[in-house]
DNA sequence: TATTTTGATAGGAAAAAGCTAACGAGGCTT
DNA sequence: AAGCCTCGTTAGCTTTTTCCTATCAAAATA
């Protein structure tokens, strides 16, 4: 349907109102700082585009017709409505505002944002956050095509007129199941791992690859036979003694520390291996500074967390 | 407190939301009939208007930033309450539309107003009545001023600018208590009524001159004792035996018969007395079309009435 | 009757909005 | 990789809209 043609503007929706302010043609001319045969040329084009009689002219203060009455009750909403936009975008320009599409990592989005949550509310009142969870190389694709304003996800997130904002690198951690040899170390060193079977993730994570070459350097063998969708399916098996995994950090903090105590997590000495987490969104978006304010946040939590370096 | 200052204009956020319906600057342009730079233009002096980056421009569809969003959802608003003067306007012209200030004499209002604003509801539902009643005197003085759109009352009211629409005449009937020697007859003669005593309303109700003409010319004494406030009170005194006096038709019926029968009341022969009633307005008020709408509704009950003489 | 007040009308200047033509940046094709 | 689309921007000019000053007409006041 097309858009109807609109035979007012809302200087002439303006100028009414302020007739009925002021009671006179030349006041509420003078109020909207223009001459009084301007104003009174305006009102008569008004009242010739609704083929109304909107205001009685006469000696004294002004009387609205009925139709003029109703008429300036709408036009004073739709004034307010139009200021409304103009005080919005003073907010927009260098605030957080607005309903934001948050797209997040699967392995990441579940065991952060609960946290952030409560805090951004707090900071930024007039934001709405919309979150939707998908895998690295899902949401990779979905911010190019516009689907998120941005993405909070593993990195590198590759793409030309992207901008990346790091946050902070989570360590990984190796799941082992409870009855394991190396459950006994406190810390685990990369040959230790030699000859294991890990467990990984679909391929459509970045978790995956990362896994992968970890494998390799580790000497471990990595598991072809089944490939989880989530991280609580891989602690899951791991539990059942199929294999060992490395898990991020985020997510043994939230799930499994002071919860199921299935899986055996122990750290790597010197926290070696990590993946890097950020923010990444279209440089055409023109909020730069809108989702830096974001990164701040989320970085201001992570920073209570010992166990993640800190970026950017 | 001035009327801020508009930056923006209905014409860019029409614009706006064709792009966001659309998704390409060339088929929003067509969309609103107007050459693709046109528009591209008044885009871009909306996103400096408000400071705000409101399109990511690019290939493929269209992608509104996040402050474009919020914008759109608020010229969607925006627009549609411009449509709906414009709708409105078009009921405004022909009919009875939006609030209707009526003011109403106090000894006709009570009694009719009642069985009409069912009827008037049902036959123009976007009608709100807003009904005041005054002494007539008022109400004549009130009418010029502006404080109402028309009245309702006993005819005439003198003013220059003043048009009458008749609605009928409403007969004057004589209540005397009910052991006064009149409660005999079935009609009333003029003459019958020489040496009475008759009780009036003050000075300030049209009814008052008639009741005074009345008297002059059956030889009745008019009280000087005492002037009512209202019909009810006048009803009160007569049933007190203090005098007799002339009830308007339509008080009678709606507050005496079937009701409080502390009086009775007698017809005159002939209907030989009775009180015009009408609508009037301002002749400059523009509305007279939806105004003689209000008196054929008023009309169409009163002509239900066998007592009343339709007039118009 | 003269004066003042209030809004309407007229003519021309300034501003805004429109059009066509030409340009530039990104993809796609060959 | 060169060339060619596609899509939006920029530029120059015309038309339309808005505004101003000056003047007029009607009604209220003195």
């Amino acid at each position: 349907m097309p858009i109807p043609k609109i035979p007012l503007t809302l200087r002439q929706l303006r100028y009414l109102v302020a007739i009925e302010e002021t009671g006179h043609f030349r006041l509420a001319a003078e109020s909207c700082g223009i001459s009084q045969p301007s104003l009174s040329v305006q009102i008569k084009t008004l009242e010739e585009a609704l083929s109304l009689t909107l205001i009685e002219r006469g000696r004294g203060p002004v009387k609205l017709t009925l139709a003029g009455r109703e008429v300036v009750a709408r036009a004073r909403d739709i004034l307010d409505a139009t200021q409304a936009i103009v005080d919005l975008s003073a907010t927009l320009q260098t605030g957080l505002a607005g309903t934001l599409r948050l797209g997040t990592s699967t392995t990441l989005g579940p065991y952060l944002m609960p946290h952030i949550v409560g805090d951004l509310h707090r900071s930024h009142p007039d934001l709405r956050l919309y979150v939707r969870e998908a895998a690295p190389h899902d949401l990779a694709r979905q911010i190019s095509e516009g689907g998120h304003d941005l993405i909070l996800t593993q990195l590198p997130i590759p793409g030309a007129s992207l901008v990346t904002e790091r946050l902070f690198r989570e360590p990984l951690v190796v799941a082992i199941s409870a009855d394991h040899p190396l459950a006994q170390r406190s810390q685990i060193e990369p040959q230790d791992l030699s000859g294991e079977t890990i467990l990984s993730l679909s391929p459509n994570y970045a978790l995956h690859d990362q896994i992968s070459a970890l494998c390799v350097e580790t000497g471990a063998t990595l598991s072809r036979e089944y490939e989880g969708t989530s991280l609580d399916a891989l602690r899951q098996m791991v539990a059942m003694g199929m294999g060992a995994t490395f898990l991020p950090t985020l997510y043994v903090r939230s799930e499994i520390l002071g919860r199921a105590q299935d899986v055996a997590v122990r750290p790597f000495k010197g926290k070696r291996f990590s993946r890097s987490i950020g923010l990444v969104w279209r440089s055409t978006s023109g909020a730069s500074t809108a989702h830096r304010q974001l990164a701040d946040v989320i970085r201001g939590y992570a920073r209570q967390l010992p166990e993640l370096i800190i970026e950017g």
